[in-house]
DNA sequence: TTTGTAAATTAGGATCGCCTAAATGAAGGG
DNA sequence: CCCTTCATTTAGGCGATCCTAATTTACAAA
């Protein structure tokens, strides 16, 4: 295992590739890396019994594959917790170190890390943090954008994109903290939100990225 | 710079590379790697500036060369506290694993890791950790093995190498700790230690990668 | 001064992970 | 059913880092 064929088994895996194929193109692009070298590498993972690889259609995570997508994604969820709770880092600082991190966290420094921090159950972004033996605790959500005009709920996560984690930062937006939907822009317009009182304006597209909980 | 590189100039410095030339052969065995290799590697670190590269004769390191190896070093000695300290590792697995974290781990890191240390300045087998100006508080220090049988003094620092560490750590040896020579096996046989009234016995080959106070 | 030996270099090759350009396959619209 | 389009694969290459084998250099002992 190489930090590079783990970035290929984790990206597949953020894709969807642990339920469906994930085509050539989407890897490449999040990768970015030119499609003929990650049909290349696909073949080569396939061979390490890593993905399923079937030509023209698409890959999909083997057992093992998909263990080593999550143990990347325990540690770097852990690592963001180390992070921020201890270090100081703000969300996309935390996220883009974790990145290095994760790749050089074997299971004994995770599982210590993990006592460390007292098992903590969510990442700073909100995000599940697998346990050691691969099982993620799923809570099911749903995009803040489909929230109707005075519906209130909490927000649970928000994706980790480096602009976007500083965008919501610096509104203030935090996990956990209640919501409604004061108004929103027509046309794919900013939505006004009430977060415990405060007036905040979020664009649409920022909106897509922000989880709340279902029903 | 890779990993691969900044091995390179942590070992050349390691070998004396800050003060003199150090000669391919060594390289290439702390490296376990061929000395062909070697050669190969330095004209390409000397291109980038990272080294003075003498053929046949040696090479030791430059201005820049010699601050990313007390980066890499500074890096690894804030882990090696961090992991014994918080996550309860043993002196020879906090070794293990800095070495792996120590090439990942940015200015930023380095810097709120050591705030959050509380600015140590040794790592836990004694050595010291450089500022992040790169400044190193060097104290004066001889092989436990230089004292005379009687002799008394304290020990400051171990060499980092896994079977070694495991060894004086079995053997409840402290950094800090007052020791006496009580007597020298004859022929580099091994040396009979009183650890706070605790007699404990060392090969002489250990007793060469023990320091403690000059004079 | 010659020469033996150990260290270092050169030559030639392998593998890995990436690239571009060209060819091929799949899938829906006409 | 054909054909366009777009995803994908194949072919051929490149640079990085390692290797082994053969050659050259440095140095010191005879």
């Amino acid at each position: 295992m190489t930090p590079n064929k783990e970035d290929y088994l984790k990206e597949i895996y953020k894709l969807g590739g642990a339920e469906k194929l994930v085509g050539n193109k989407q890897i490449a692009e999040v990768l970015k890396i030119a499609p003929a070298s990650v049909t290349e590498m696909l073949i080569k993972l396939s061979h390490e019994g890593l993905l399923h690889y079937e030509p023209y259609k698409g890959s999909c995570l083997t057992k093992e594959g998909l263990q080593i997508a999550i143990t990347l994604l325990r540690g770097h969820r852990l690592w963001e917790v180390f992070l921020m709770r201890h270090l100081g880092y703000s969300w996309s600082e935390a996220h883009e170190d974790a990145e290095l991190l994760e790749h050089i966290t074997p299971p004994r420094l995770s599982g210590r890390l993990d006592k460390f921090l007292n098992y903590p159950a969510y990442c700073p972004h909100g995000s599940a943090i697998p346990h050691s033996d691969g099982q993620i605790d799923r809570k099911p959500l749903r995009p803040l954008v489909q929230l109707a005009a005075g519906e209130s709920s909490h927000i649970r996560k928000v994706a980790e994109e480096k602009e976007l984690l500083d965008y919501l930062q610096s509104l203030g937006i935090e996990i956990d903290g209640a919501v409604t939907v004061a108004s929103i822009g027509p046309y794919e317009g900013p939505l006004m939100l009430d977060l415990d009182g405060r007036q905040v304006q979020v664009s649409h597209k920022a909106a897509c990225q922000i989880y709340v909980d279902e029903r």
